[in-house]
Formats: C-alpha cells, structure tokens, sequence
DNA sequence: GTGGTCTAGACCACA
DNA sequence: GTGGTCTAGACCACC
C-alpha cells in the first residue's frame, strides 16, 4: 500500500493517514480480510512517530473499519458502516460553510470557487468507480 | 447585528464571529463604512471573553475587510482588498483539503460533493450581481 | 538565534520579535525550511509571556514568511508568498506615514530624510541580489 | 489656517494636528505670535472630540512649541526648539527600523522602497524652501 | 514535547 | 467610552 503524507497541510497527519486506507478499502485496493501494515512499519515508511499512525488506526477501529487482532496485527472489515444521505450532507454542511465565508472574504465568484473544488475533486475521482 | 455562538464546535469561536460577519456584510446586513458593534459590548453581549471577539476583529483588520480606529471603534471598509488570483486559489485550497478530506471519510462521489457545493454556493449568488 | 527586546520601547514586544525574525530570515541567519524555537522555550528565554511569542509566530504565519505545523513547531517556509504591488505599497504607506510625521515634527529637509533613508536601505542590499 | 485630517491612517489624529501646525509654523504659515484657533473651534470644523485638539495643543504647549495664555487662547512662540542632527538622526533611525522590516517581509527591492519615500515626501516638499 | 484557543484581569493610548 | 497590548494560567489537539 502507498500512502503520501503532506507535512504542510491544514489536515492533520493521523487524518490524512485515516482518509488514504479508507480510499484504498473503498477503491478496494485493500480488500475485506486483508491485514494493515503494521503501525511501526507504516511509521518508518512514512518517517512518522508510531503515536500518529496508532491514533490513526485507533479511530478506523473505533469507528468500525478494520479490526485489530492482539499481537497479530490490523485488519479490514467486511462490514463497513455507511453513513446515510443526510447524515453526509450534515457533515459536509458543516465544511461548506467555511468555504462560502472564506469564498466572501476573498471576493470569489461562484465560478472560481466551482474550479477550485473540481481541482480539488480530482482526488475523489480514482474513488468514483468503485 | 444577531450572532449566534456553538461553544461546543470544532470551529473555534473567534472564527465563527469572523465568518458571520463576513456573511453580514455579503448579505448588507452590516453596509459599507457602517460601525460595528464595540469588541467589549459584543464580548458582553456573547458571553465571551474581550480578547476572543478583539481576535475575530483583528482578523478581520488584517483581511482588509473592516478598519479599526483607535478610541472610536471598528467599521467596515468602503472598499475591500482585493487578492489575487493565487492568493485566492492558495486560501481555499486550505478549506477545500478539509472538505475532500471529509468526502473521502463518508464516502462520497464526487457528484454528491457538487450537488452539496451547488447548494452551499446559492448565498455568494445573492452577493455576485453588485 | 539571539533575539533582544526592549521593553519600554513605544514598538509593541511581538512586533519586535516579528521584525528580528524577518531580518534574521533576510541575512540567512534563519534559513529556508529551519525550524524556529519554539513558542514557549522562546518566551522563557527572553522572559515573556508565551502568547507575546505566540501572536508574533501568528503574524508571521499569515504574511506567509513561517508555517506553523501543530504539535512539532514553527518552520521558514521554503517559498515566501508574493504580495503584489498595490498590497506592498499600500503597507510601505502605512509605516512611510509615520516616517513623515516624525520628519515634520523634528522639521526635516526632504534631502535630510533621503540620507537617512540610503543608510539604513543597505541592510536591505545585503538581501536583494539573491 | 486650513488643516485636513486623514481618518483612517494609522498617525493619531491629536499627532496629524500637531504636525500640520508645525509645518504651518515651518513655512510660514503660522507667524511668531501668531494666535491659533481656539480649541473648540478647531474641533467643531474638524468635527472632532474637542479633547482631542487639546491634547494636541498640549503636547506643542510641552514642546516649547506654542504658549498658552489663560482666558485669551494659543499662541506661537518666537524660539522654536531645535533638535540637532545627531537627535534627528536618532529619531528617524527608529521609524526607519520599522521599515525595513516591513520591505523585507515584502520581498521590495530597494529601489522600489525608494520609489515609495518620494511619493510620500511630497508632503514635505512645501516645507522645504523656508 | 509542540502549537491553538480561551478566560480573567491589568494597564495604556486615543477620542 | 473605544481599541491595543501584555500577563497568568487553563485546557485541548497533535506528534
């Protein structure tokens, strides 16, 4: 599995790490079954400390995407939790409205705000055929 | 001018006092060169410390969006600062990653994150025919 | 990195730490990608209060000079952002304006405020053929 | 006398009085012993806050400036108190400071800084064929 | 350990 | 009265 960290960005580290193995079991290049890497290993791939990639395996398994099996390591769940329609209109609500403030201030137009979020969308992209 | 305050949220105070006056001013509830309310009887009023609303203020001083004079109070400016195109683009990019970011942990495709944009973007339409 | 503050200075504290910082990036004293103390081993040594500092690393974060990563510190940023004319010469108006109002006050020729000028742009010299 | 007041600057407004004063009293505009307006009527056309011509007026009366005479109003005074040049230079210096840090924080080159000196030191160019 | 936010309260400069 | 600065100390998120 490949992950990439940015080191400058507003999204904390163990966030990006979370985002990236949730992509991957969506685009299910990591499948149902299938075992992590271990949070060492995953942390000197990535030069990290092993804290920040624990509290990001902590929260998947907390919110009931892999399971971790004591002293064998980390696995993905069949069973994935889906968040309903309104559920994730809610939580993206919440971001949206940072970036219509933010959008304001800095005197956009709706048409540059449109590009910059299709920019941006060419990350999710590699997510949509699934 | 009414602002509401959620102690509990992830976006901390002073920010959502600085985006709802951005908002105010989007939507001419707050007009050009008008006077807003002292830091000290807006603290008062939000049950908030002075320095919290003295930061959302400052913040908003140093965007260009409002002038402070000192002895007499805050006003907004008669004419915005204008950024350029790539300090807008750098700007959003900032809130754009929390949003993917957001998408990619629901789930979401692409599509469903526009249609969520579309929506959000209705108020900078109110504000893009002046 | 030597920083010395003058406590009864008319300059405000952080805004003397915010100009040594600039100067310290401008001579290559700080270079490109060092890390900067940290916020409160700085205010220990020079005997302050730690938001002082931590107002200045603000600062200095939204003119995009440092970039501030959470939990590991403050950090030169490789590449600065690039204000543009109008924004420079609207800040250089700012400071030039209490430049002349001291000039008239002392009763100054404009020739005497040139020579003054000349000697301290040298520092600026150093900087420029980079 | 005619005196123009800048509101949004960051010169105090007690600080612009006084120096348009004394460069009226430079070029000759404000003779030796010379009545100046009365306080109250400075402020009703400048529309201000009658204390803050007063303090103005103050600070001259503390300079050696002007003298004030009970019951009869402000007058200029014949001796002026002159700073000498290593003084001037001192007190430049330190406004000065302030300015290259912020050309440096810009990225201005020096030409572009002196560029934006010459602009400001129109204001001083009626002051300096006394 | 790091930075980010908030409170409480103080003192100063300006109008 | 207004805003600007600074201190002291608290709690949180991140690494």
């Amino acid at each position: 599995m490949e992950l990439s960290i940015i080191t400058g960005s507003q999204v904390p580290i163990y966030r990006q790490i979370k985002d990236q193995i949730c992509q991957a079991i969506a685009n299910r290049t990591l499948k149902e079954g299938e075992k992590l890497p271990s949070i060492r290993s995953l942390a000197d791939q990535l030069v990290l400390n092993h804290n920040t990639v624990a509290k990001a395996y902590h929260e998947l398994v907390k919110d009931g995407v892999i399971e971790s099996r004591h002293g064998r390591g980390a696995f993905v769940l069949q069973q994935r939790k889906v968040f309903n329609k309104a559920e994730r209109s809610r939580r993206l609500k919440q971001v949206l409205d940072l970036l219509i403030s933010e959008a304001i201030l800095l005197n956009c137009t709706p048409e540059e705000v449109r590009e910059e979020v299709e920019k941006s969308l060419e990350q999710l992209h590699s997510n949509s055929g699934k």
